[in-house]
DNA sequence: CAGTGGTCTAGACCACATC
DNA sequence: ATGTGGTCTAGACCACTGT
């Protein structure tokens, strides 16, 4: 094969249908293509790194396994969205008041622009000095709080962010992300931790001083892997149930 | 392929790879091989589904991905014994005095043999009159409790256990299972909630009644996917620290 | 050394989506 | 009808394990 093909990074003693994948990663990360458009076809992929269609295959099977593509019989490969609707709702089980399963209206609260804590920083591989967009928001069923949110971005990357009015925020900030500011969200990391309720969150979530509040802190990644959100999330623990396969 | 190959519910219009794959549980679940012998070589498997090598191989990259086996060059395919430590470990972050890593050790404290409640008999499947045995285990960490379990075995099935000196149980239910009553935990799913302390939790685990306390029940499958134990842990959710990747 | 799984080839034919 | 991915073949050679 020829190595003209890979990331001059690339390490050659590895399997070519990995080294196949990691070069279909960097361009996936680089914006060759986006979770709109098909990539090429495994016959155009097979002539580009000169490799058999077994070959090809193994390399985007990773990929499937990985999440980061999808394919369907008779369309094509293309880059998967990740579906972090239903990560949430794996943690926390919102029904409305007619019992129904349902999503939570997400509104912005308040904006500043500020230089985030060593933490967030550190998470988001900011410079010392750079400034940050934090956003309070909350999240409703039935006109009432069930979450709250703590969402730090780097004001660099989301500068559009930092003018927008809030009223223009909409519901789900990932797809804003993408339509203001291109940042595609591609993967995250999640820990969950148990707090008991302070002041502030009994009176936001309408619990008890001291009652027991689920915390998840995310950092989300683009496809290059560059943390680009940093988020905290509060809910009552009550009705809270998380499900795990062990194998 | 020869259809006497297959188990009689075998849907034929499925892909072989997969047909494969489901004959090669069925004979996993019946003990055909155990986690310490090695599956028949990919050859041997060829000849004997009358597949060629990449077919077989798709079968066994999907008990693969699936946690059944693992497969060492050189050595050959054996069937798989989940790694249940470091479940649990993953959701309550244990630390001895000197702040190492450490695995609690379990205690049984009582036994006894009863009719197991609605909810338990449905999770085990068992017949209305069935009995179970009932364990009561504490965890400790430099004799100190830091879990409460509560475990339910059909007693049909654990037989060895309703008699078994209680001082003959050792550290590990999951070994003691294979040792004394031939039952391989293959799988399990746990679920996670939330509560606050009662008195009973905030007497063994040292913790204020109405601190939160983490609940996880699980249930875990043989094989076969038959359900052999129902088992509810519950911890202090202080350091308690769970984490998810999302893609 | 023999035996195992790991990588790779160069095709074939089928099922599905789209025009 | 054409183009896509899905299934499958019948080998080859390599890398690792154990004797």
């Amino acid at each position: 094969m020829n190595t003209a093909s890979f990331h001059a990074n690339a390490d050659l003693r590895l399997p070519r249908y990995q080294l196949i994948r990691d070069d279909l990663v960097r361009r996936i990360a680089n914006g060759e293509w986006t979770p709109e458009q098909a990539l090429p076809t495994e016959a155009d992929l097979c002539e580009a790194y000169v490799v058999s269609i077994g070959t090809l295959r193994k390399a985007i099977e990773l990929l499937v396994a990985e999440g980061v593509v999808t394919r369907t019989q008779g369309k094509g490969t293309f880059v998967r969205r990740p579906r972090f609707d239903s990560s949430l709702f794996r943690f926390f089980r919102f029904k409305s008041a007619e019992g129904q399963a349902v999503q939570p209206i997400g509104r912005i609260l308040k904006r500043e622009i500020v230089k985030p804590n060593k933490a967030i920083r550190d998470a988001l591989q900011m410079e010392p000095t750079e400034k940050s967009i934090h956003l309070s928001r909350v999240r409703l069923i039935d006109s009432k709080p069930v979450l709250r949110e703590e969402i730090w971005l780097a004001r660099l990357r989301f500068d559009a962010l930092a003018t927008l009015p809030l009223d223009d925020f909409g519901n789900l900030m990932y797809p804003l992300y993408e339509r203001a500011c291109r940042q595609i969200v591609a993967s995250a990391t999640e820990t969950l931790t148990v707090e008991q309720a302070n002041q502030e969150d009994a009176a936001a979530l309408h619990v008890d001083v001291g009652s027991p509040v689920i915390m998840v802190n995310r950092v989300a990644l683009d496809f290059a892997g560059t943390p680009i959100e940093w988020r905290t999330t509060r809910g009552a623990a009550t009705g809270f149930q998380y499900q795990v396969e062990i194998r």
